[in-house]
DNA sequence: TAATACTTGATTAATTTACTCAGGATTAAG
DNA sequence: CTTAATCCTGAGTAAATTAATCAAGTATTA
């Protein structure tokens, strides 16, 4: 499987998403600040979003994304597939060619594991997510933070120079 | 986690390693021939698997390698953490200092899965996949393939030339 | 003593990852 | 109508990782 930051970096941006989805559009800059992602890079990771109907965008000023159905439908695997391609950990993406055009020793073995993460992740839905409490706190805590830097940047004209 | 090709070909040798047991020391030439795994590779893996303790080796003439333990007490688990050193899907290793030394939103849910993961690898031992049918029938196409090539193999210098 | 096989360390080509950068298109607010 | 915010797109790239190869051993057995 490709498990990597990528996928990590989408389902968090996704659960950002859902815990702010009350106020509106959430822009990429909101979500790279609280969550310490790269915005250049939440960009190419919402494209793919998009495409995939997982999100859908809102342009100009005060827009941003909002999810495109309802957090109880989206799972954490359909985000991931989203942006990683597959969640396949066989070597020949299950088509039991993995040995000269035929199936290699151990391909059941990863068949069975793929089937295991897919059922685990297609298990767990956003809303699930938004409502687990570790979630809320961590959450809340980078509200505060994000708010504590904004109450700051008001008067930055008046401290520099 | 990193599930690679490192992983699959360990497993798989390893596998192969169960199912010819009876036969004393079984050879990485042998395996490598038998899987259609580069042999210097194989060398690599099997430094990591005998540091491990997963594998016994005897050198010399006749050498190679054998199960260290019984074929029932080593998991998959084992044989990936061996040659990959984690199968851990967090960005932090597991310590909770994903977001600038702080939990991150999504922290804890790559650690269920990450212990989903290890739970299941962990309950398939070598045994119970040398008991399987699939992959008996695997080996013995894989064992009639060598014993043809080393039937040819005998009378070569008589055709060379 | 010759052949076999493990042992080790250095090196490397190809691929993937995790970005950055530059610019353009669209929309809302002032 | 202008400007600022935001999405949108594609190209490019440095660093890391993977999947090896290569070379030079050491140990053991036939």
């Amino acid at each position: 499987m490709k498990l990597t930051t990528k996928g990590r970096y989408a389902v968090t941006a996704m659960v950002d998403l859902a815990l702010h989805a009350d106020d509106g559009p959430v822009s990429l800059s909101e979500i790279s600040e609280r969550q310490g992602l790269s915005l250049s890079y939440l960009e190419q990771l919402f494209v793919k979003l998009r495409r995939s109907g997982l999100v859908k965008s809102s342009r100009g000023s005060k827009g941003g994304y909002s999810l495109a159905l309802l957090a109880s439908s989206t799972t954490v695997a359909n985000i991931i597939i989203a942006v990683d391609e597959n969640v396949d950990v066989t070597n020949c993406s299950g088509k039991s060619i993995c040995q000269d055009g035929d199936t290699c020793l151990t391909h059941h073995l990863w068949d069975e594991l793929t089937l295991q993460i897919k059922n685990f992740l297609g298990s767990i839905s956003l809303q699930d997510l938004v409502n687990r409490k570790e979630i809320r706190w961590v959450s809340e805590r980078q509200d505060a933070k994000l708010q504590a830097a904004n109450d700051l940047s008001l008067i930055p004209l008046a401290l520099s120079d």
